[in-house]
DNA sequence: CATACTATGTTGACAATGTAAACATTATCT
DNA sequence: AGATAATGTTTACATTGTCAACATAGTATG
């Protein structure tokens, strides 16, 4: 009843879509292409039409995840504005938040070995092309405004925050820790006095 | 002029060296139980007699790794012992610098599912039989026994040094950031301030 | 020592997967 | 309308994890 069409039309959208999906329930080791295939109801080759092969696809599915974490980052600076304390605090708590409740989308964003690294010299960062950049730069926004605060200075600053976050949140995903309550809450208290601080 | 012997008698052993072999040189994804048992010359099925499945040679692999690092870490403390700052500091260096220089072994380590997380409750470390426990232990044995400090509040301080820790060896290693210069620089200087604070 | 049992290896088979090549169908552009 | 590019399909193949059936060697027991 569905083979209407020979031609797909939208399936480069699709295999995105049904390939989050896929990943989202059985997890990264067990996607596979000829799945996600079967999923938009196409012969088991047809994604190589559209991607080069499953690493590329897999990319692709990150850089939609990306687009949907970074909406979800503008709204809550837009939400906070010109209150940079609260920003920072903000943001902290939607990316343990996120990427806790979407560990899949975790694995995508972080996981994979990317291309374009953030580069850190002599204690400043260095503007890549790389999606994570534009999060990154949102998030200390507010540090970098603060004109009281050298460049160096608050890279480091920003470095600091930031792998204290991203560890918090790796080892809740890949569950080297288990915190027993709300997380968030050890996430304002470890943020506290250095946000305090600093802004 | 090998096949000299029906039973290996090293089997078992060899698998996991040879397994780590493989893995450093071919990265997690491509690594295969057979290439694993061609590299020990013996039948593609041979590894069954000693692992449940590839998953439990992983996990063998893992535990193997993990052991050969909490030697380092316990060298690490020896050399500075009761100089509780400068055992952080050891610690935290060594840390990053063992998973920067065997990404491999960090994915074991880390990136891999695991089963008894550390358990916080209350604020406060809860004991599994996890292995990582016992370096995190160590870690923090200077601020536990800082007796002005409440439990609670030390190990607030202890889940905010390693999650920094954790956060940016998992960043380098992750290639999302690339720290021009020595890395351990820079976690001296996020680490400065917090561990002169404490101890 | 002979026999049975257990541990350890091997062969052969199978299904799932990624991917390439050859071919089919449809869209698009002149 | 006819050529060309885009998009799908079928077939084929190599790799891989895993299972079942069988082979061999060590060990224990009579």
């Amino acid at each position: 009843m569905k083979k209407e069409k020979y031609h797909h039309g939208f399936l480069e959208k699709e295999l995105i879509e049904k390939g989050l999906q896929l990943l989202n329930s059985v997890g990264l080791e067990a996607f596979s292409l000829r799945k996600v295939a079967e999923m938009c109801g196409v012969s088991h080759t047809a994604p190589y039409r559209h991607f080069k092969n499953k690493e590329e696809l897999i990319y692709a599915i990150t850089t939609s995840v990306s687009d949907e974490f970074t909406s979800l980052i503008n709204e809550a600076l837009a939400e906070n504005e010109d209150d940079y304390p609260k920003q920072i605090m903000a943001v902290s708590n939607l990316y343990v938040k996120f990427m806790v409740e979407n560990p899949e989308h975790f694995k995508f964003i972080f996981m994979t070995d990317h291309h374009n690294p953030i580069i850190m010299k002599n204690g400043k960062f260095i503007k890549t092309d790389r999606w994570i950049v534009s999060v990154f730069e949102k998030l200390f926004i507010g540090l970098r405004k603060n004109e009281s605060i050298s460049e160096s200075s608050w890279s480091l600053d920003a470095l600091t925050i930031w792998s204290l976050i991203h560890g918090f949140t790796t080892m809740l995903v890949n569950n080297t820790i288990k915190y027993e309550g709300d997380y968030l809450d050890a996430v304002s208290l470890m943020l506290e006095e250095k946000v305090k601080i600093l802004v």
